[in-house]
DNA sequence: GTCGATGCAAAAAATTTGCAAGTAA
DNA sequence: TTACTTGCAAATTTTTTGCATCGAC
Protein backbone atom coordinates (compact mmCIF):
# COMPACT_ATOMS: atom_id res chain seq x y z
CA UNK A 1 0.00 0.00 0.00
CA UNK A 2 1.30 3.67 -1.37
CA UNK A 3 1.59 5.85 1.64
CA UNK A 4 -1.02 8.64 1.31
CA UNK A 5 0.98 11.66 1.91
CA UNK A 6 4.40 12.95 0.07
CA UNK A 7 7.50 12.60 1.93
CA UNK A 8 8.06 16.70 2.35
CA UNK A 9 4.89 16.82 4.36
CA UNK A 10 6.69 15.20 7.09
CA UNK A 11 9.77 17.26 6.81
CA UNK A 12 8.16 20.80 6.54
CA UNK A 13 6.08 19.30 9.68
CA UNK A 14 9.11 18.53 11.77
CA UNK A 15 10.30 21.38 10.65
CA UNK A 16 7.88 23.42 12.13
CA UNK A 17 6.43 25.03 8.80
CA UNK A 18 3.02 24.60 7.13
CA UNK A 19 2.40 23.07 4.50
CA UNK A 20 1.03 25.34 1.61
CA UNK A 21 0.16 25.21 -1.93
CA UNK A 22 3.05 27.00 -3.14
CA UNK A 23 5.41 25.10 -1.01
CA UNK A 24 3.46 21.34 -2.36
CA UNK A 25 3.39 22.46 -5.69
CA UNK A 26 7.16 23.81 -6.09
CA UNK A 27 8.79 20.54 -4.34
CA UNK A 28 6.32 18.63 -6.27
CA UNK A 29 7.63 20.35 -9.76
CA UNK A 30 11.16 19.43 -8.79
CA UNK A 31 10.56 16.31 -7.04
CA UNK A 32 9.76 15.04 -10.73
CA UNK A 33 11.66 17.42 -12.80
CA UNK A 34 14.94 16.03 -14.32
CA UNK A 35 15.48 19.58 -15.64
CA UNK A 36 17.52 22.29 -13.37
CA UNK A 37 14.90 25.03 -13.60
CA UNK A 38 15.76 28.78 -12.46
CA UNK A 39 13.32 30.63 -10.17
CA UNK A 40 11.45 32.38 -13.03
CA UNK A 41 11.00 28.58 -14.63
CA UNK A 42 9.46 27.42 -11.57
CA UNK A 43 7.14 30.14 -11.28
CA UNK A 44 5.65 30.05 -15.09
CA UNK A 45 5.09 26.50 -14.41
CA UNK A 46 3.51 26.38 -10.70
CA UNK A 47 1.45 29.54 -12.05
CA UNK A 48 -0.15 28.33 -14.82
CA UNK A 49 -1.80 25.81 -12.44
CA UNK A 50 -2.03 27.88 -9.20
CA UNK A 51 -2.68 31.77 -10.77
CA UNK A 52 -1.95 32.97 -7.06
CA UNK A 53 0.78 31.96 -6.33
CA UNK A 54 3.38 34.96 -7.07
CA UNK A 55 7.22 35.03 -7.74
CA UNK A 56 8.24 36.22 -4.46
CA UNK A 57 6.45 33.26 -3.13
CA UNK A 58 8.54 30.98 -5.48
CA UNK A 59 11.83 32.60 -4.35
CA UNK A 60 11.12 32.77 -0.49
CA UNK A 61 9.87 28.99 -1.11
CA UNK A 62 12.86 28.08 -2.92
CA UNK A 63 15.37 29.14 0.03
CA UNK A 64 13.47 27.84 2.95
CA UNK A 65 13.89 24.07 0.79
CA UNK A 66 17.17 25.14 0.21
CA UNK A 67 17.88 25.69 4.07
CA UNK A 68 16.15 22.00 4.69
CA UNK A 69 18.10 20.75 2.33
CA UNK A 70 15.31 19.28 -0.11
CA UNK A 71 16.71 21.44 -2.75
CA UNK A 72 19.76 22.41 -3.75
CA UNK A 73 21.12 25.70 -5.22
CA UNK A 74 22.86 25.32 -8.65
CA UNK A 75 25.01 28.88 -9.62
CA UNK A 76 27.30 28.43 -12.74
CA UNK A 77 28.05 32.03 -12.82
CA UNK A 78 25.27 32.94 -15.58
CA UNK A 79 23.40 34.92 -13.56
CA UNK A 80 20.27 33.16 -12.38
CA UNK A 81 20.41 30.40 -10.13
CA UNK A 82 19.08 27.12 -10.68
CA UNK A 83 17.40 24.47 -8.20
CA UNK A 84 17.13 20.62 -8.25
CA UNK A 85 15.98 18.02 -5.81
CA UNK A 86 18.31 17.17 -3.13
CA UNK A 87 16.45 14.85 -0.93
CA UNK A 88 13.85 11.84 -1.17
CA UNK A 89 13.39 8.42 -3.27
CA UNK A 90 13.48 10.16 -6.37
CA UNK A 91 16.84 11.81 -5.68
CA UNK A 92 20.13 10.35 -6.78
CA UNK A 93 23.99 11.86 -6.31
CA UNK A 94 25.39 13.39 -9.86
CA UNK A 95 27.21 16.33 -10.89
CA UNK A 96 27.23 18.79 -13.35
CA UNK A 97 28.04 19.87 -17.12
CA UNK A 98 27.46 23.33 -18.09
CA UNK A 99 27.60 24.53 -21.45
CA UNK A 100 29.32 27.92 -21.56
CA UNK A 101 27.84 28.65 -25.05
CA UNK A 102 23.67 27.44 -24.94
CA UNK A 103 23.52 27.05 -21.28
CA UNK A 104 22.94 23.18 -21.60
CA UNK A 105 23.34 21.43 -18.43
CA UNK A 106 24.16 18.05 -18.71
CA UNK A 107 24.36 15.47 -15.30
CA UNK A 108 26.51 12.78 -15.18
CA UNK A 109 26.74 10.24 -12.51
CA UNK A 110 30.46 8.91 -13.69
CA UNK A 111 33.09 8.27 -11.19
CA UNK A 112 30.86 10.08 -8.96
CA UNK A 113 31.56 7.39 -6.24
CA UNK A 114 35.45 7.78 -6.35
CA UNK A 115 34.59 11.78 -6.63
CA UNK A 116 32.28 11.53 -3.10
CA UNK A 117 35.17 9.72 -1.56
CA UNK A 118 37.96 12.06 -1.86
CA UNK A 119 35.56 15.09 -1.77
CA UNK A 120 34.51 13.44 1.78
CA UNK A 121 38.84 13.08 2.28
CA UNK A 122 39.66 16.69 2.03
CA UNK A 123 36.57 17.79 3.24
CA UNK A 124 37.20 16.14 7.22
CA UNK A 125 40.74 17.30 6.20
CA UNK A 126 39.39 21.62 5.79
CA UNK A 127 37.01 21.00 8.72
CA UNK A 128 39.76 20.01 10.80
CA UNK A 129 42.42 22.00 9.69
CA UNK A 130 40.41 25.05 9.36
CA UNK A 131 37.74 24.66 11.65
CA UNK A 132 35.01 24.87 9.10
CA UNK A 133 31.91 22.98 9.67
CA UNK A 134 31.42 22.03 6.47
CA UNK A 135 27.50 21.90 4.63
CA UNK A 136 28.43 20.65 1.37
CA UNK A 137 30.00 21.08 -1.55
CA UNK A 138 29.54 22.05 -5.24
CA UNK A 139 31.63 20.51 -8.56
CA UNK A 140 31.08 21.84 -11.87
CA UNK A 141 32.76 21.67 -15.16
CA UNK A 142 32.32 24.10 -17.77
CA UNK A 143 32.90 23.48 -21.57
CA UNK A 144 31.71 23.66 -24.81
CA UNK A 145 28.69 20.78 -25.13
CA UNK A 146 28.58 18.53 -28.30
CA UNK A 147 26.55 21.31 -30.85
CA UNK A 148 28.62 24.32 -29.53
CA UNK A 149 31.80 23.61 -30.12
CA UNK B 1 68.54 40.60 -15.11
CA UNK B 2 64.58 40.89 -14.31
CA UNK B 3 62.26 41.54 -17.62
CA UNK B 4 61.08 45.20 -18.48
CA UNK B 5 57.32 44.67 -18.75
CA UNK B 6 54.97 42.64 -17.28
CA UNK B 7 54.03 38.92 -18.33
CA UNK B 8 50.57 39.69 -19.02
CA UNK B 9 51.34 43.04 -21.80
CA UNK B 10 52.83 39.57 -23.68
CA UNK B 11 49.96 37.49 -23.25
CA UNK B 12 47.50 40.52 -23.96
CA UNK B 13 49.77 41.92 -27.64
CA UNK B 14 49.48 37.95 -28.45
CA UNK B 15 45.80 37.78 -28.67
CA UNK B 16 45.63 40.52 -30.65
CA UNK B 17 44.38 42.90 -27.88
CA UNK B 18 45.81 46.89 -26.73
CA UNK B 19 47.49 47.60 -23.51
CA UNK B 20 45.62 50.29 -21.79
CA UNK B 21 45.73 51.47 -18.38
CA UNK B 22 42.51 50.57 -16.95
CA UNK B 23 44.04 46.76 -17.74
CA UNK B 24 46.95 46.76 -16.72
CA UNK B 25 45.52 48.49 -13.33
CA UNK B 26 43.14 45.27 -13.17
CA UNK B 27 45.41 42.78 -13.75
CA UNK B 28 47.98 44.01 -11.50
CA UNK B 29 45.54 44.18 -8.86
CA UNK B 30 44.78 41.01 -9.31
CA UNK B 31 48.29 39.72 -10.06
CA UNK B 32 49.78 40.81 -6.58
CA UNK B 33 46.13 39.99 -3.99
CA UNK B 34 45.76 37.63 -2.00
CA UNK B 35 41.94 38.28 -1.93
CA UNK B 36 39.08 37.62 -4.37
CA UNK B 37 38.02 41.10 -4.91
CA UNK B 38 34.28 41.67 -6.25
CA UNK B 39 33.77 43.61 -9.75
CA UNK B 40 33.14 46.64 -7.35
CA UNK B 41 35.96 45.91 -4.78
CA UNK B 42 38.46 46.11 -8.08
CA UNK B 43 36.68 49.08 -9.04
CA UNK B 44 36.96 50.95 -6.02
CA UNK B 45 40.74 50.36 -5.63
CA UNK B 46 41.71 51.09 -9.53
CA UNK B 47 39.46 54.16 -9.53
CA UNK B 48 41.09 55.81 -6.23
CA UNK B 49 44.87 55.05 -8.63
CA UNK B 50 42.69 56.17 -11.94
CA UNK B 51 39.95 58.17 -11.11
CA UNK B 52 38.80 58.26 -14.85
CA UNK B 53 38.42 54.23 -14.95
CA UNK B 54 34.93 53.39 -14.88
CA UNK B 55 32.80 50.53 -13.27
CA UNK B 56 31.35 49.60 -16.49
CA UNK B 57 35.29 49.60 -17.78
CA UNK B 58 36.13 46.98 -15.11
CA UNK B 59 33.44 44.63 -16.11
CA UNK B 60 34.52 44.65 -19.31
CA UNK B 61 38.13 44.01 -18.40
CA UNK B 62 37.05 41.04 -16.52
CA UNK B 63 35.17 39.31 -18.86
CA UNK B 64 38.39 39.93 -21.49
CA UNK B 65 40.55 38.37 -19.02
CA UNK B 66 38.72 35.50 -17.90
CA UNK B 67 38.22 34.60 -21.45
CA UNK B 68 42.33 34.51 -21.59
CA UNK B 69 42.37 32.37 -18.73
CA UNK B 70 44.45 34.95 -17.45
CA UNK B 71 42.07 35.21 -14.20
CA UNK B 72 39.32 33.00 -12.85
CA UNK B 73 35.79 34.22 -12.07
CA UNK B 74 34.54 32.26 -8.97
CA UNK B 75 30.83 32.15 -8.24
CA UNK B 76 29.72 31.23 -4.65
CA UNK B 77 25.48 31.93 -4.94
CA UNK B 78 25.74 35.28 -2.97
CA UNK B 79 24.75 37.49 -5.79
CA UNK B 80 28.38 38.76 -6.61
CA UNK B 81 30.97 37.31 -8.60
CA UNK B 82 34.32 37.57 -7.84
CA UNK B 83 38.05 37.31 -9.37
CA UNK B 84 41.40 35.85 -8.86
CA UNK B 85 44.85 35.38 -11.13
CA UNK B 86 45.18 32.31 -12.87
CA UNK B 87 48.07 32.67 -15.03
CA UNK B 88 51.69 33.68 -14.22
CA UNK B 89 54.48 33.32 -11.67
CA UNK B 90 52.43 34.16 -9.09
CA UNK B 91 49.73 31.81 -9.40
CA UNK B 92 49.20 28.69 -7.55
CA UNK B 93 46.65 25.82 -8.00
CA UNK B 94 44.42 26.18 -5.19
CA UNK B 95 40.69 25.43 -4.16
CA UNK B 96 37.85 27.54 -1.49
CA UNK B 97 35.65 27.26 1.15
CA UNK B 98 33.08 29.57 1.44
CA UNK B 99 31.35 30.68 4.79
CA UNK B 100 27.71 30.70 3.98
CA UNK B 101 27.37 33.34 6.95
CA UNK B 102 30.04 36.37 6.63
CA UNK B 103 31.39 35.21 3.38
CA UNK B 104 34.85 34.68 4.63
CA UNK B 105 37.15 32.80 1.95
CA UNK B 106 39.69 30.34 2.71
CA UNK B 107 41.95 29.15 0.06
CA UNK B 108 43.29 25.73 0.44
CA UNK B 109 45.98 23.50 -0.95
CA UNK B 110 45.41 20.34 1.04
CA UNK B 111 45.07 17.26 -1.71
CA UNK B 112 45.03 19.40 -4.31
CA UNK B 113 47.47 17.56 -6.03
CA UNK B 114 44.84 13.70 -5.44
CA UNK B 115 41.86 16.19 -6.39
CA UNK B 116 43.53 17.60 -9.91
CA UNK B 117 44.15 14.08 -10.81
CA UNK B 118 40.98 12.89 -10.32
CA UNK B 119 39.13 15.94 -12.07
CA UNK B 120 41.62 15.15 -15.19
CA UNK B 121 40.43 11.98 -15.47
CA UNK B 122 36.77 12.52 -14.54
CA UNK B 123 37.13 15.13 -17.43
CA UNK B 124 38.81 12.77 -19.76
CA UNK B 125 35.87 10.74 -19.06
CA UNK B 126 33.15 12.94 -19.78
CA UNK B 127 34.77 14.71 -22.86
CA UNK B 128 34.33 11.71 -24.28
CA UNK B 129 31.37 9.89 -23.29
CA UNK B 130 29.01 13.32 -23.18
CA UNK B 131 31.23 15.40 -26.54
CA UNK B 132 31.71 18.26 -24.50
CA UNK B 133 35.40 19.80 -24.48
CA UNK B 134 35.55 20.17 -21.38
CA UNK B 135 37.13 24.32 -20.37
CA UNK B 136 37.59 24.57 -16.71
CA UNK B 137 36.03 23.00 -13.71
CA UNK B 138 34.85 24.60 -9.88
CA UNK B 139 35.16 23.22 -6.83
CA UNK B 140 33.78 25.06 -3.45
CA UNK B 141 33.01 23.95 -0.26
CA UNK B 142 30.25 25.89 1.51
CA UNK B 143 30.17 25.87 5.77
CA UNK B 144 30.70 28.13 8.50
CA UNK B 145 33.98 29.33 9.59
CA UNK B 146 35.69 29.19 12.86
CA UNK B 147 33.82 32.51 13.99
CA UNK B 148 30.45 31.63 12.48
CA UNK B 149 29.78 28.51 13.60
C1' DG C 1 -8.51 32.49 16.47
C1' DT C 2 -3.62 33.02 15.96
C1' DC C 3 0.52 33.57 13.82
C1' DG C 4 2.88 32.00 10.02
C1' DA C 5 2.58 32.52 4.92
C1' DT C 6 1.45 35.05 0.84
C1' DG C 7 0.84 38.60 -3.05
C1' DC C 8 1.63 42.88 -4.89
C1' DA C 9 4.24 46.82 -5.69
C1' DA C 10 8.41 48.93 -5.02
C1' DA C 11 13.28 48.70 -4.01
C1' DA C 12 17.77 47.00 -4.25
C1' DA C 13 21.79 45.21 -6.32
C1' DA C 14 24.64 43.42 -9.99
C1' DT C 15 25.67 43.53 -14.61
C1' DT C 16 25.04 44.99 -19.55
C1' DT C 17 24.31 48.13 -23.52
C1' DG C 18 24.23 52.43 -26.63
C1' DC C 19 26.86 55.86 -28.18
C1' DA C 20 29.97 59.70 -28.54
C1' DA C 21 34.68 60.72 -27.41
C1' DG C 22 39.45 59.19 -26.32
C1' DT C 23 43.86 56.83 -27.41
C1' DA C 24 47.32 52.85 -28.34
C1' DA C 25 49.98 51.29 -31.94
C1' DT D 1 45.49 57.66 -38.76
C1' DT D 2 42.20 54.29 -37.42
C1' DA D 3 40.28 50.84 -35.09
C1' DC D 4 40.08 49.39 -30.63
C1' DT D 5 38.75 51.20 -25.88
C1' DT D 6 36.54 53.74 -22.72
C1' DG D 7 33.14 56.53 -19.72
C1' DC D 8 28.75 57.95 -18.76
C1' DA D 9 24.00 57.33 -18.44
C1' DA D 10 20.36 54.45 -19.02
C1' DA D 11 18.52 49.92 -19.31
C1' DT D 12 18.15 45.14 -18.02
C1' DT D 13 17.82 41.31 -15.03
C1' DT D 14 17.60 38.92 -10.85
C1' DT D 15 16.43 38.88 -6.20
C1' DT D 16 14.74 41.14 -1.86
C1' DT D 17 11.71 43.88 1.18
C1' DG D 18 7.48 46.37 3.23
C1' DC D 19 3.06 45.76 4.40
C1' DA D 20 -1.74 44.57 4.37
C1' DT D 21 -4.31 40.35 3.78
C1' DC D 22 -5.00 35.44 3.84
C1' DG D 23 -5.27 30.75 5.50
C1' DA D 24 -3.17 26.29 7.88
C1' DC D 25 -3.78 24.05 11.93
Amino acid sequence: MPERRPWWHVKLRAWGYRVTIPRDAVIELLNWSRKHPSAEDIYFTVHRIYPAIGLTTVYRTLELLEQMAIIRKLVFGDGRSRYEISDGPRWRYHQHLFCTKCGKITDYMDLVTEEDKLLKKIGAVLSKKYKFRIKTHQLHFYGLCKKCR
